[in-house]
DNA sequence: CGCATTCCTGACGGAACCCTGACGCGAACG
DNA sequence: CGTTCGCGTCAGGGTTCCGTCAGGAATGCG
């Protein structure tokens, strides 16, 4: 779920947003000043803020401002003030989007997914580790003791599979499945000869496999 | 000079835009009708695109979903629709920003500059360097024992993707759909030829290159 | 209109890789 | 005790993939 810090003074509209954007499965945190703001997005780490200008304690854009100061965290700005003058003044301030009162929950809804969409692109890291060597899945890359292995793109494809599934084991016919497409999801003598390969590449004593375990009769694991 | 391609039917509202946003130093083309965008985006590769959704020859979601299927670039809508319907389902459909018009000058540069802000930021260092040479994207130059090295323009949007996507393989398809669109996406010997000419002109030892990497069946990483 | 640069396609050599077959070994089983 | 089955190892032919060179087409510039 996706963290939302909600910063709005009126506490009836507060209640509304964060009832309403529940709903939409987002994991909402409520600040009603701008200090308890500044603290909340510091210690809890939101992934977007809905920002709005209007506060009791300190301006609105000063709030910004201090998340600014320390992280780029998308912050859609909320205000009554239609003019455009702010509008400049708050996007140039490093907002992402603002959007003038009142507004439509549904249009506010899809400017949110706008900011949230940007991030889901870059997607996360998964690396997967053993004590002999390390998985990195996005970069495509494998090393041991440091340096990097180089593997053809069959064996990177199969280690890629196992890294997925680490710890389980991955079926045989699944596994050719997504080699070698569905009809030849017999020829299992094919794993044998690159498991082979991947062990002679990654583990310490490849007659003895740590990490890369077969298990007999189902398939292959790799073990972490 | 960020390149700016405004598509908008109305020739006087078309030719006013121009004027300010060549004024304020974008590198400005327009196109009257959807087929000319969409045939202008893939050519001439724009930074941001400014779309007015009441287009003449096809309806301006279909521009914006052809853009959408080949590339992440910002787009930001124009349109003359104030409800909340339209601005939802145009942001939904991958759209980066809604004005509608009649909207205040200023606010437009706004929202240009937050989304162009946008592209500057998402790689971590905007200069990638190697132990051979540096690219500066926002200066759009490379450097080479402190000379600064000529590219040709499809050396170097070649160069400016993989210097985005610093450390991590770029897909062949992908880099081909950057470079040629969506069409020509499997001509990968086009892909050898300009890495080779990369190569040739960054690498010390072409013929042994150490950051131009090729992952054999995959596509290419620059290494840092 | 002529020149220069750049873009793109084709042909070719070489290297890397994929896949298959043959064989040895140990365990399970009758 | 012999057979069978599954697994691992080694090696080689065929093929794919990559890099290089070259040249015509297209484009931009003076």
């Amino acid at each position: 779920m996706t963290r939302l810090l909600v910063v709005e003074d009126d506490a009836a509209l507060g209640r509304a947003l964060a009832i309403i954007l529940r709903a939409h499965r987002y994991d909402v945190a409520v600040s009603t000043t701008g200090t308890d703001a500044l603290q909340k997005a510091a210690a809890w780490h939101p992934e977007v803020v809905i920002l709005d200008l209007g506060l009791p304690d300190i301006d609105g854009m000063e709030v910004l401002a201090g998340i600014r100061g320390w992280s780029q965290i998308p912050v859609l700005v909320l205000s009554a003030r239609q003019n455009s003058e702010d509008k400049v003044y708050a996007l140039d301030a490093g907002a992402d989007d603002y959007v003038a009162k009142p507004f439509a929950m549904d249009e506010l809804l899809a400017r949110l997914r706008v900011v949230t969409r940007r991030r889901e692109t870059t997607p996360e890291d998964p690396v997967v580790q053993t004590a002999a060597f390390t998985v990195d899945l996005p970069r495509r890359k494998v090393t041991r003791d440091g340096a990097e292995v180089r593997l053809t793109p069959t064996e990177w494809r199969l280690l890629e599979i196992l890294a997925r599934h680490a710890g389980k084991v991955v079926g045989r016919t699944e596994l050719l499945r997504e080699l070698r497409g569905p009809n030849l999801a017999h020829e299992t003598h094919y794993l044998r000869v690159y498991l082979a390969q991947l062990r002679a590449k990654l583990e310490p004593d490849p007659a003895a496999p740590r990490h890369l375990i077969t298990e007999p009769g189902v398939g292959y694991r790799l073990e972490p």
